[in-house]
DNA sequence: GAGCACTGC
């Protein structure tokens, strides 16, 4: 991989840096000489002057040395452009072998791949691209630095479970534990027990990483064998790269804080009187929070003028139309002060510049899932330490900030967890098991995870599987049903529906269906237009539910030429309707690859009805006739549950629907 | 009377 240089002699080609014993380590490879390219010394300097270009020659030394080498970088440390750079001009892509990196999100892959892409100097898609799903911008035997998402890497497991063309995969923001990237590291480690030669860099915010090094440590036995092959080290070799933050003041509430929502608001009021220009970003957990604090505001502008005039204040949310998240984005006029009021969004998905100010109600909601009753929840509880200085860090981007925590000192060093739950503990496991099951782990629950799921959990869901007839007896994956269900990129209930949808003939329905069921939402809602759009869906509403519904949605979709016109005079979101085109001609592809039959039901929805049936049977609740409240139990464990307010059927249903199945908890329901 | 954020051949 790399030779020596011996200085005295002349000078090799290519690029020559201090070795960290005091020689100079010469790295080969394929190092571009594009130097005389048009911009390229002034992107070259811009690459130098990030902190983690100090740290290249040890990065790329741990690397050849290490199996595992976790790299601990703060944001702005550019180590999520820069390392695979590093790499490739190294010479870990030579060969036909490609380096990997994945991010938790699709539009971070898209937006490192085309910088690292400008950086080197060339068209993306062809040395550096990316793959996401939809969008696969690479070019076999061409592309040798790939940008990918976690969900991507672990689909192309199935077909190559050793994934032997990547000489380098890095998983970048290994701190936020999401689903993906947990089963991706269990699985990377066992790649590694039979492919020693593959590097693995796990690279994350927060100094987390003697848990993760722990994981990666492996077992002594194999460890004096692999020394003695003169392997890399099997113990992981840990760094860390200073980030280009700027020094955040922390300060502290007093007492502990009734309202957050107030406290926020009051808060904001304060550093708008007092303090000089500069953008506030104020934390909250939801819609709800975010609404009434922009309210609060706003008034105060109108009401107060004097102090609060100069105000421009901002909500932001996923949820939000595209136009108005937008918003946030544009600079404040001269003279005004921006204030976004968000939701989690701006901690880790988005990045606002301009923030001077942090106002961190120490709140975010997140999910929990309760193995007993098989029941997801949206809650609203207290963040880690670790995600109240991500939050503190937004306010240092561009000069020194100030961060206002709307909860005690006492409570941040005494209370505060340091780590939040890793998602895959708050979460149904049905998804995971399929996937894990589909690339050949047997012993699901004797699987080495980062951080493991509950037992119950992994019970619940392999009880779930087998009802579904996806596991057999000895929990193997049956067949044809069972590898027909892996290979649909759905949850396992909705997918085992489409299969019986092929059986029955409603195939076109209910992959509509499903594609509905996989974007966010398909209607329009917010402040102000709830009266509307709640008239609105009551024009496609169907007395089967909020499935059926969708077909009428899409059906009017359709015939109106996929306007986008059709959709905002309907309350239905545009955005989210092409999404559902997007996906549904996936599915479509899916479906034709393994054997399903498409065809339409035209207007039989009994059909549609017993096809979702044969996926959400274990959804499936009964009406208590004597509770007056619209209270249904569930048939399997008779847990209580309600019709949210968002289904079509929240009015009209109570006395009348005996039976239902829901689709989601919280979300929507079907009358089956 | 109410939806944190993501992801997927």
């Amino acid at each position: 991989m790399s030779q020596f240089w011996k200085p005295g002699t002349e000078r090799p080609q290519g690029r020559v840096v201090d070795d960290e014993e005091g020689g100079v380590l010469f790295l080969s490879g394929s190092h571009h000489s594009s130097s005389s390219r048009h911009g390229y010394a002034s992107i070259e300097k811009q690459r130098q002057r990030l902190p983690v270009f100090k740290y290249r020659s040890p990065i790329l030394y741990l690397v050849e040395t290490h199996a595992t080498t976790i790299i601990v970088g703060e944001t702005g440390s550019g180590k999520t452009t820069q390392i695979p750079q590093y790499l490739k001009e190294a010479g870990w892509a030579t060969g036909g072998r490609l380096i990997a990196c994945t991010q938790p999100r699709r539009l971070a892959v898209q937006a490192v791949a085309s910088r690292v892409a400008e950086e080197m100097g060339v068209k993306l898609g062809e040395e550096v691209g990316y793959t996401i799903r939809f969008e696969d911008v690479t070019k076999l035997d061409v592309t040798v630095l790939k940008f990918l998402t976690d969900g991507v890497l672990l689909r192309e497991m199935m077909d190559d479970p050793l994934l032997t063309k990547y000489s380098v995969i890095m998983v970048d923001e290994a701190h936020e534990r999401s689903i993906s990237t947990d089963i991706l590291l269990g699985l990377l480690k066992k790649i590694q027990r039979c492919r020693p030669e593959l590097r693995l860099i796990i690279s994350s915010a927060t100094i987390e990483a003697k848990s993760m090094s722990d994981f990666f440590q492996m077992r002594k036995k194999r460890r004096e064998s692999e020394n003695k092959d003169h392997g890399p080290q099997v113990e992981p070799a840990i760094l860390s790269v200073e980030g280009r933050g700027f020094n955040v003041q922390i300060n502290y509430a007093e007492e502990p804080v009734q309202d957050y929502v107030q406290a926020a608001v009051s808060t904001t009021l304060l550093i708008h009187e007092r303090e000089p220009a500069g953008d506030v970003l104020v934390f909250l957990t939801g819609q709800d929070d975010i609404d009434m604090a922009v309210q609060l505001l706003t008034d105060e502008v109108q009401t107060s003028g004097k102090h609060s005039s100069g105000l421009i204040v901002l909500p932001l949310y996923s949820g939000l139309p595209r136009a108005d998240q937008e918003l946030v984005f544009s600079p404040a006029p001269r003279g005004k002060r921006k204030v976004v009021i968000s939701t989690n969004i701006a901690e880790t998905s988005l990045t606002l510049e301009g923030i001077v100010y942090v106002v961190d109600s120490g709140f975010s909601k997140q999910r929990f899932y309760n193995p007993i009753s098989d029941i997801e929840n949206l809650v609203v509880a207290p963040i880690s330490r670790a995600s109240a200085r991500q939050r503190a860090g937004r306010a240092g981007r561009v000069r020194p900030g100030k961060c206002y925590r709307l909860y005690t000192e006492e409570y941040f060093l005494n209370h505060m967890p340091n780590e939040g739950i890793p998602e895959i503990q708050r979460s149904n496991m049905v998804s995971c098991v399929i996937q894990l099951k589909a690339l050949g782990i047997d012993n699901i629950l004797g699987f080495d995870w980062p951080a493991s799921p509950s037992a119950e959990a992994m019970i619940r869901a392999l009880e779930v599987l087998y009802s579904l007839g996806v596991l057999d007896d000895d929990a193997k994956l049956t067949s044809p049903t069972g590898f027909q269900v892996a290979e649909i990129p759905l949850d396992p209930m909705v997918s085992k529906m489409i299969i019986a949808s092929s059986q029955l003939g409603c195939s076109e329905e209910i992959i509509t269906i499903a594609a509905v069921l996989s974007v966010q939402s398909i209607w329009i809602s917010g402040r102000g237009i709830q009266k509307e759009s709640d008239e609105a869906k009551l024009r496609f509403a169907a007395a089967e539910g909020d499935l059926v519904t969708f077909l009428n949605v899409y059906k009017g979709f359709h015939q109106s030429g996929k306007s986008s016109q059709w959709c905002h005079k309907n309350y239905v979101n545009y955005h989210a309707m092409r999404k559902v085109l997007e996906v549904r001609e996936q599915l479509k592809r899916i479906a034709k690859r393994i054997g399903l039959v498409l065809k339409s039901c035209e207007n039989d929805m009994q059909l549609v009805r017993k096809a979702v049936t044969a996926g959400f049977f274990a959804n499936a609740c009964h009406l208590e006739a004597y509770s007056h409240n619209g209270m249904y139990k569930t048939l399997r464990g008779s847990q209580e549950v309600y019709i949210h307010p968002s289904s079509v059927l929240f009015r009209s249903s109570k006395s009348e629907v005996d039976y239902l199945q829901f689709s989601c908890i919280n979300r929507s329901t079907i009358h089956a």
